[in-house]
RNA sequence: GGAGGAGUGGCCGAGUGGUCGAUGGCGGCGGACUUGAAAUCCGUUGAACCCUUACGGGUUCCAAGGGUUCGAAUCCCUUCUCCUCCGCCA
């Protein structure tokens, strides 16, 4: 959620940016309801704002008065007792009468801050003014191509897709994930089982390495820290999983428990960066997915991936420092599997709400003859602390003290375990069928390769 | 799952209807003393929102949410969390 002062002083700014990212806050103010539909939304979200205000006002007016009244009730006290019976009646009626509208207000102003927020809480963050804007995939910007693409042809090798491979070496299997689990669900067999342990084991180390302290997640968060984090926990497209007759949704990543770790804290600026790895399972219901991307490991409804994530003080320079710091160690690892890939940097109308600038790794995919997305890493300013209210304490600043500040909350896959294994044994196949393991996973795996078979 | 107990400011801990945002201690910060430090003494010390250029002012917050009352940290109800004991279990 955005600071609601930013619609009080920057209507104009925050109209730019719905259209920059073609958000539409309330369903029936898009394009297609006419050109000036971003800016109707604005005067509709300062309406509700207004509308709150003024019943937040009278409730205030009203309980400073209950103060008066009951400060009047003390002094009573202090008359004759025979005046004291008298004195109290008016101020008893006065007492109640206030009461009663106290509670009307304040009832109403709960409605109005909760259609306020409910609407406010829709709109997406600010964009990085360097971000490409545009709503389509040909409006992201590629920033670089690392690693040498395989020429199949000149080896003479007509690349299979990481299904064919899988099923061929025994590593998967769909049809008993179907019958058990449903569509979509897998079992990873063998060498893959192995494979899988080995990647999160290489990327667990490599966070290690780079400072972040380790965390294995709960799979399960209530449905507070989902919004806080800026995911829509229930509704008609999410794309969570909802425990029935609870509060609690599977997570889809473990940017959600790691992220909703420190809500209702204040650090201290010394703490900060805080660096947090967290190895989960990932949950997607893959609302409306069907059919896109859609064979084999690519888009599943459960993965296994470890995650990064950083907490910087509240300024543009330290996240955006932190940014490129996450995204160097998703270069990393994928360069130390031996994958080419290309970094995109995300255009403003696929960011999604929270993430203020986005960089995914896209990994050559030589089955689909594509890149396909393998890691992504946002930068979310203090769109998610605001509500998960996460702050820290300035250094004091000529021996005062500061007010504490949100802080700015970034996320970054380190590998996500599905894609990764498409990536990997894509790349690395083999004429004879087998796959090679990457060096960097070959301690942990104990073979070089598998198959073939 | 059953039975008990507890949740107060950064921490510990008083407070059982009005004078309580809350005594006291610890910690933190500032100052005095000191060559410096310790010890001692004095002062100070939370957060959110609203109004205000500012100075300043108002409202709220004693786990959370309801209720009783003119008035609630204090009484009642619900929920959550933690602790102890019993049962069950990987």
């Amino acid at each position: 959620m955005l600071d609601i002062k930013l619609l009080r002083d920057q209507g104009d700014a925050i109209r730019q940016n719905l259209e920059d990212r073609n958000v539409h806050v309330f369903p029936e103010l898009t394009p297609e309801s006419g050109a000036d539909w971003a800016a109707r939304t604005v005067e509709r979200l300062q309406a509700l704002d207004a509308r709150y205000l003024e019943l937040l006002h009278d409730g205030d007016e009203t309980r400073r008065k209950q103060n008066e009244n009951t400060t009047a009730m003390k002094s009573v006290g202090k008359l004759p007792k025979a005046e004291q019976a008298a004195a109290r009646k008016p101020l008893i009626e006065a007492g109640r009468a206030l009461r009663d509208h106290e509670r009307e207000v304040h009832a109403q102003a709960e409605e109005a801050l909760v259609a306020r927020d409910d609407a406010w809480s829709r709109v997406p963050n600010l964009t990085h003014p360097e971000s490409p804007r545009g709503h389509t995939d040909e409006d992201h910007r590629e920033l670089r191509r690392v690693g040498t693409i395989r020429d199949f042809a000149a080896e003479g090798i007509e690349p299979k897709d990481h299904l064919d491979i899988a099923e061929a070496l025994e590593l998967v299997d769909f049809a008993a994930g179907a019958r058990v689990t449903g569509q979509k669900h897998y079992y990873l067999k063998n060498e893959a089982v192995l494979l899988d342990l080995a990647l999160q084991r290489y990327a667990i180390g490599v966070a290690q390495r780079h400072g972040f302290t380790l965390h294995v997640t709960p799979d399960l968060a209530r449905d507070s820290i989902l919004q806080g984090l800026g995911f829509n926990p229930r509704g008609e497209s999410t794309q969570v999983y909802t425990i029935e007759n609870s509060d609690l949704c599977l997570v889809g990543t473990a940017e959600i428990t790691l992220g909703g770790m420190l809500a209702d804290s204040i650090l201290e600026e010394e703490q900060l960066p805080v660096l947090l790895a967290g190895l989960s399972h990932c949950f997607r219901t893959e609302a409306g997915a069907h059919g896109k991307e859609s064979r084999g490991l690519y888009r599943v409804h459960q993965f296994t991936k470890v995650e990064l994530f950083a907490f910087t003080a509240g300024t543009l320079e330290e996240s955006s420092a932190m940014h490129a710091r996450l995204l160097a160690i998703e270069e990393e690892i994928f360069q130390g599997l031996e994958i080419p890939y290309r970094v995109i940097d995300i255009a403003s109308g696929d960011l999604g709400g929270p993430a203020y600038r986005k960089f995914d790794l896209e990994a050559w995919m030589p089955g689909r003859g594509c890149f396909g997305e393998i890691t992504s890493t946002s930068d979310c300013t203090d769109y998610q602390a605001r509500r998960l209210k996460i702050r820290y304490r300035p250094t004091p600043v000529d021996g005062k003290k500061q007010k504490p500040r949100h802080v700015f909350m970034l996320n970054g896959t380190a590998v996500a375990n599905s894609r990764a294994l498409v990536a990997i044994l894509e790349n690395h196949q083999q004429r004879d069928g087998s796959v090679v393991v990457p060096k960097v996973l070959r301690s942990w795996t104990g073979f070089d390769a598998i198959g073939p078979r």
